[in-house]
DNA sequence: CTGAAAGCGCTTACAG
DNA sequence: CTGAAAGCGCTTACAG
């Protein structure tokens, strides 16, 4: 365990005594200006971050304000990843450890700024909820507090991630609709854009393989641009039967585009997505889709944590949990 | 300021040492069963809740976990709440406070459970995103931290409320259709269900009799059942050349309606909504909405929960916040 | 301008 | 089985 930084400490360092160093770092009165410089460096050197648990039980002040928000307006698949945090927060109460939802805003992801959560030592570690920047996560790193990445990884960093198994999950829905009668069946999805999308398609290569069904270039569609920008989708001019989308964003705009062109969605093409979020349930056609386990995804990343806590060594590396393939109504037997 | 029930306190009563206090509240050994149950009964009589401040300060553990979301996944009207949530705990930073999101489980708010971070004494107050039950509401009242209802209010119970101004919101998005020529305009929404929808419809009313336009009971379109759930609408004969929905979702609803019975919209029929949630922006035709100004009613929820704190007698009743209208193209000139 | 003392509410290790 | 003492890391009130 490393030894924790206390006002103490600065106080040795400077032969001063830590009633100084409070004064100094809350720019009280009753300390020489110089004196104050002095501290404020030796605590920026030293790493010090306030103690605000006992700043609070001092002050009889906890510093927090809950915010409180019925279930009935997460629920829907309405927000991805409220959703996601409500079984984070909720599984995190039954070890007794409470979550501190911290929106990272753009600005400080740019600059590379830490919540202030961890400065002033609020939490005991963090989970990442979604993918955030390259330097970003250089920085995350660096801190002496467990990490776990859920619903997203990094390749060239060793951080433990919990994510949702996009090769399988991909696999199975592609084999669905094999099973369904489908073989004309078509990607949607950038193959270079984010590794979930690159694994979704594997999957579904997957499933074509070991059906003995070529694969077609024609077949895989692109999605967006080099910026990542969704693009109007190109329909293939030899029309598959069915069409395998990265997400239901996706599918649901692939619908549209087919109906504007006169396809009915299921009757002339099928089409399944993935994530079973707003977007599958929005449209006349519900789609069939691959529903995240976030609880489980959830439940894992929380045990990886608390055991990281005991056990800072601990590596768990990437773990997939598998998600189930949700039947609605974009498929039709043919 | 009310006295905290400490283990002292406990112990005094009993005549024991908050030693024994602390190890028979934890099912720690050394405390005889009977003096732990005694112990145990008085804590709960007494409405002893533990300061987990203390508790932490001494095991230099927060029992708390940060879960961090990129702004990134949270933008383009994706969660109503999230949304709301990201200015409110922004916001508190600006007074050093921080937040933290609790979902109130369908299960707890039936049976009127309180939150673990409120008997944990995690948090100085809370705040109300969003309507909870009646019954919710009367526990809530009877806790000794400051509360402030925010986007609702209750109309029996004098708690502080923010909500968006409903009522001159509909008023000033219906007055811009009369203003683009219209005067046969209706209005879609129980004028019971909510007294967000009552107001909008105020408002609404209000619009017309200051333009001296008639009221048609037959331009009042329900758009849900007894229980609340939305119901298939139903086009007066008489058609509109104009409809005010009660929320985006509705008029999205609408829309599609009104396009299954070949009107273009806004060509034949302009709609306009309210909320400039998601679903004013994934239908073709992005509706004319209001906006809800989530950054100055977060801000001024939090005034008012700042404010209570150190003058727990502050009364501030309801607060309007004035939203925005938002032009997009759901509307035609006639 | 600087610091010794007390205390916030707990828990742990030890003594009886 | 029970409790006095020490300590977690701060801040406040007071003394010098």
């Amino acid at each position: 365990m490393i030894k924790n930084i206390t006002m103490k400490d600065i106080a040795d360092k400077l032969g001063v005594s830590k009633v100084t160093v409070s004064k100094a770092l809350n720019d009280k009165e009753g300390v020489s200006d110089e004196l104050k410089q002095k501290i404020k460096i030796v605590a920026e050197d030293m790493g010090y971050r306030i103690n605000t648990l006992a700043k609070s039980l001092k002050e009889s002040n906890s510093y927090n304000i809950g915010v409180i928000i019925a279930e009935k307006f997460t629920g829907n698949n309405k927000s991805f990843y409220l959703s996601f945090y409500k079984y984070i927060s909720r599984i995190l109460e039954e070890y007794h450890y409470t979550a501190i939802l911290n929106i990272l805003n753009y600005e400080d992801e740019a600059q590379l700024n830490l919540p202030r959560i961890y400065y002033e030592r609020k939490v005991d570690g963090f989970i990442i909820l979604g993918q955030v920047s390259k330097n970003y996560i250089e920085i995350l790193k660096n801190i002496d507090l467990p990490i776990v990445f859920l619903d997203f990884y990094d390749e060239h960093i060793d951080i433990d991630s919990v994510i949702t198994d996009n090769f399988y999950g991909a696999y199975e829905i592609t084999n669905y609709l094999i099973r369904n009668g489908h073989r004309k069946i078509a990607y949607v999805g950038n193959l270079n854009a984010t590794s979930s999308i690159q694994d979704r398609f594997l999957g579904y290569y997957k499933s074509l393989l070991e059906h003995r069904i070529e694969m077609n270039n024609d077949y895989v569609i692109n999605d967006r641009d080099k910026n990542g920008k969704v693009i109007e989708l190109q329909l293939p001019s030899d029309m598959p039967t069915a069409f395998v989308c990265n997400c239901d964003m996706i599918a649901y705009n692939l619908i549209k585009k087919l109906q504007e062109n006169d396809y009915r969605v299921p009757e002339d093409c099928s089409v399944v997505g993935f994530d079973n979020d707003i977007y599958s349930t929005i449209s006349e056609v519900k789609i069939t889709t691959v529903e995240v386990n976030m609880e489980e995804m959830a439940r894992t990343a929380i045990k990886c944590i608390i055991e990281k806590m005991t056990n800072p060594k601990q590596r768990y590396g990437r773990i997939s949990i598998k998600g189930n393939v949700l039947i609605k109504n974009s498929v039709r037997t043919i």
